[in-house]
RNA sequence: CGGGGUGUGGCGCAGGUUGGUAGCGCGUCCGCUUUGGGAGCGGAAGGUCGCAGGUUCAAAUCCUGUCACCCCGACCA
C-alpha cells in the first residue's frame, strides 16, 4: 500500500501543546500519532494507530506461539464478579463505576482476572482441559488519582491481560516460565534496553512476581542497578527487593569498651554530632559522621486481624529508613506512625536517646527490635543511652548488644555495595512494561474454580495473570528512540517502513518517485509518499519528525541517475543509481521483514 | 487529598501592576512568485479573553465565587 502524505489525516506541528511534558511525548504529539482527549484519555491518529497496531501483532505473535488463544472481553462489565472477590471495594476509588438506566451497578474494566476465571469456570470441568492460556488485547480503565507524562499513565489504556489455569503448582511455574520467555521475545523485537526485576510478593505472599522495566529516565518505577564496565547491566532489582551485603565481621578484641557520655540537648543526629566533635573529638584524626551513630527508628505494625505491635529499627544515622522497603519487609502487617501517646505509654523510652540497651523482646520493654544489615557483626556505635542527656559511644554490636534480628530498610544510596559483590549500585528509573504474576488459587478459590484430577476429585486451579502495558510501550519507544529531531521508530514498530520524498516538483521526479513507491509496495514495504507541494525543507523536517526509519529522497540528483537513501537513525545518506534504489531499499529493510521478496 | 502554576483564534505566547472594547509568531484560505533544510509578497477568515456574579460611564485587566487543566508529592495489578 502506499499512503500519500498530501491524503494523510496529520497534521505536523511546530510547537507541542503546554501540556506535553516528556521529550518522546512532545514529538508523539507534534507528529501527529496521538491527541489528548482528556486527562490520562488520547485519541489515536492514524499513524499513532498503524505504532499500536504493529506492536499488538508482536505481543500477539509471541502469545500464540506459546499457546496463548485470544478471546475478547468488554470493556463494560457487570458488578457481581468483583463483588465476589472483593474487589468492587478493594479498588476503590480507582474503578470506574456506572450504574444504567435501571440503576444497576456496572464498572468499566481495570484488568479482567474474575471475568477469565469465570469464563473458565463455565467451560472448564476437567483436568484434560488443562493447561490453558487465554489472551486479550483490550482496553482497560482505571480512574487513576493522577494521571500523567501523557501515555505513561492513562485512565483507558491497552494491555494485553493473559490469564493461565493450571491443576498443579508445576504447572503454573510451567505457565509463569513460559510468559517469562515469551516477554523476552516481545520486547527483545522491539528493541528495547530493560530490566526483569523481582516485584514484591503482594498480600498473598509467596507467589512469584516479575517487572519488566524499559530503561528510561523518564519511568515512575525505580529500581537499582549495577553497570559492568562497559555500561550493560549486570545485576537489577526493585528497592524493595535489594540485599545489601552485610559489612564483614569485625575482629572485636581490640575495640574500647563502651563508655557513657553527657550529651545534653543533643536530640537529633545533627546535633549529637556536633556534641561530640566538641566533647569527644576522635583520635583518628577524622571529625565524627551521622554515620558513626546508630538511630533506633519505631514504627507501629498492625497485624491483619487489627492488633499493633511495635517494632524497633536500629539503622546507621546517616540512612533513612526507607518506606517501601519496610513495608515488603513486615508484609503482611502495615506500618503507622509511633506516636507521642506511644512513647507515653512506654515510660523506658527516652525519646531522643532511644538506645539498644532497652531494645528487644527480652529487653524490659518488650519491643521486638531488628538492626538494618547495614550494621555489621562487630561494628562500634555511638546511640542513645536511654537516659535524657546520655549518650553511649563504642558500643559493639554483638559484645555490647544485640538485636531480634536482621531487616533491610535503610535507604539505598547511589555508591552501595552490589549484592553479588560486582561493583556498585545506583538507583535507575523505569517505565513497566510488563508483569508476571503467580496468582496461585486467590480468584480460584473467591470464584469457586474447580475441575476434576485425575482420581476424580474436585481441585481448585491455580492460575497466572500476566499484562503488557501496549499502548504505553508506544510510549516507552517513544521515549527511548526520539531525538532533538522528532521520532525514530524501530523497524519492527514503524507506521511505515519506507518513507519516499519527492523533493522538487519536476515531472520527472514527481515520476520517478511515484514509480519507486509503487514498486516498493508491490514488494509488500508499507510505503508513505511525501508527493506535498511543499518546499523540500519542510518535506525533510516532517520526515525526521515522524520518525520513519528509512527516507529515500528523489530529488535535484535525479540529474545524475541517483537518489538518496537516508537513514534516520543515524543521520547517514547514500546516493544509489535509481535502477539500484529498489533492491538497496529492500536489502535495508530484510532484517526485520524477511518476507519481503528479493 | 496537600503544595505550586496556568486558562486570551487550531498551536505557542504577549497584553493585566496603570480599566478605554484584543495583539504577535506559527498554522489555515485566495492570488502571484518560489522549490535541497520549516520560502516571499499581497489579500482574507478565525477569539462572548474558562465560566458566573460584582465594582465602574467603561473590565482580558480590579473584586468575589466557581470550573478546568498542568507540574511536584500522596496514591497507583
Amino acid at each position: 500500500m502506499i499512503t500519500r502524505f498530501s491524503q494523510l489525516f496529520v497534521k505536523t506541528l511546530r510547537e507541542a501543546p503546554s501540556d506535553a511534558e516528556l521529550p518522546g511525548h512532545r514529538m508523539l504529539v507534534r507528529a501527529g500519532y496521538v491527541r489528548r482527549a482528556a486527562p490520562g484519555i488520547h485519541s489515536w491518529l492514524p499513524l499513532g494507530w498503524r505504532v499500536l497496531k504493529r506492536i499488538e501483532q508482536i505481543v500477539r505473535e509471541e502469545m500464540t506461539a506459546i499457546g496463548g488463544q485470544e478471546v475478547h472481553f468488554p470493556g463494560l462489565l457487570p458488578r457481581e464478579p468483583y463483588e465476589a472477590t472483593g474487589r468492587w471495594t478493594e479498588y476503590g476509588d480507582n474503578l470506574f463505576r456506572l450504574k444504567d438506566r435501571r440503576g444497576i451497578d456496572h464498572l468499566l474494566g481495570p484488568t479482567h482476572e474474575e471475568m477469565f476465571t469465570l469464563l473458565v469456570k463455565d467451560q472448564v470441568s476437567s483436568y484434560k482441559a488443562l493447561p490453558l492460556t487465554l489472551f486479550q488485547i483490550q482496553t482497560k480503565y482505571r480512574d487513576e488519582a493522577r494521571p500523567r507524562a501523557g501515555l505513561l499513565r492513562g485512565r483507558e489504556f491497552v494491555m494485553k491481560d493473559s490469564y493461565t489455569f493450571d491443576i498443579d503448582d508445576e504447572g503454573l511455574e510451567a505457565a509463569y516460565q513460559r510468559h517469562r520467555a515469551a516477554y523476552i521475545a516481545i520486547f527483545d523485537r522491539l528493541g528495547l534496553d530493560y530490566v526483569i526485576v523481582r516485584a514484591t510478593s503482594g498480600a498473598m505472599g509467596g507467589s512469584a512476581s516479575e517487572e519488566f522495566l524499559a530503561v528510561s529516565e523518564h519511568g515512575e518505577d525505580t529500581f537499582v542497578r549495577a553497570d559492568a564496565a562497559d555500561g550493560s547491566i549486570t545485576y537489577a532489582a526493585n528497592v524493595e527487593a535489594v540485599r545489601i551485603p552485610t559489612p564483614a565481621p569485625v575482629d572485636m578484641s581490640d575495640l574500647p569498651a563502651a563508655q557513657r557520655i553527657p550529651t545534653s540537648n543533643t536530640p537529633t543526629i545533627a546535633t549529637l554530632v556536633a556534641e561530640l566533635d566538641r566533647a569527644q573529638p576522635r583520635t583518628d584524626g577524622r571529625a565524627w559522621a551521622a554515620s558513626d551513630t546508630l538511630k533506633n527508628v519505631l514504627v507501629t505494625l498492625i497485624d491483619p486481624d487489627g492488633s499493633r505491635r511495635p517494632l524497633a529499627i536500629g539503622v546507621p544515622g546517616d540512612r533513612e529508613v526507607d518506606l517501601k522497603r519496610l513495608a515488603a519487609e513486615v508484609e503482611p502487617a502495615v506500618v503507622a506512625p509511633f506516636t507521642d501517646e506511644d512513647f507515653a505509654a512506654r515510660p523506658v523510652l527516652a525519646k531522643g536517646y532511644l538506645g539498644p540497651g532497652v531494645l528487644g523482646l527480652e529487653s524490659e520493654s518488650k519491643i521486638e527490635y531488628r538492626l538494618d544489615a547495614l550494621v555489621g557483626p562487630g561494628s562500634s556505635w555511638v546511640t542513645g543511652a536511654d537516659a535524657d542527656g546520655e549518650h553511649v559511644m563504642h558500643l559493639v554490636n554483638g559484645r555490647d548488644f544485640t538485636a531480634d534480628g536482621v531487616i533491610h530498610v535503610a535507604e539505598v544510596r547511589d555508591g552501595d555495595p552490589a549484592p553479588d559483590g560486582a561493583g556498585t549500585l545506583r538507583t535507575a528509573r523505569g517505565i513497566e512494561i510488563g508483569h508476571i504474576f503467580q496468582l496461585g488459587r486467590k480468584y480460584a478459590d473467591a470464584l469457586d474454580l474447580q475441575v476434576l484430577d485425575r482420581n476424580g476429585k474436585q481441585v481448585t486451579v491455580t492460575m497466572g495473570s500476566y499484562g503488557v502495558g501496549v499502548s504505553r510501550l508506544v510510549a516507552a519507544i517513544a521515549e527511548a528512540t526520539c531525538d532533538e529531531r522528532g521520532l525514530l521508530w524501530p523497524r519492527a514498530v514503524a507506521p511505515f517502513d519506507v518513507q519516499v520524498v519527492a523533493a522538487g516538483k519536476t515531472d520527472e521526479i514527481l515520476t520517478v518517485a511515484q514509480r519507486l513507491a509503487q514498486e516498493l509496495s508491490d514488494a509488500g514495504v508499507e510505503v508513505l509518499f511525501d508527493d506535498r507541494a511543499a518546499s523540500p525543507g519542510v518535506k525533510f523536517t516532517d520526515a525526521e519528525l515522524l520518525g520513519v526509519p528509512t527516507i529515500c529522497v528523489v530529488g535535484r540528483s535525479l540529474a545524475d541517475g541517483t537518489v538518496e537513501i537516508r537513514d534516520r537513525a543515524s543521520g547517514t545518506a547514500r546516493d544509489v543509481a535509481v535502477d539500484d534504489a529498489l533492491g538497496e531499499l529492500i536489502a535495508e529493510l530484510h532484517g526485520a521483514h524477511p518476507d519481503l521478496i528479493d
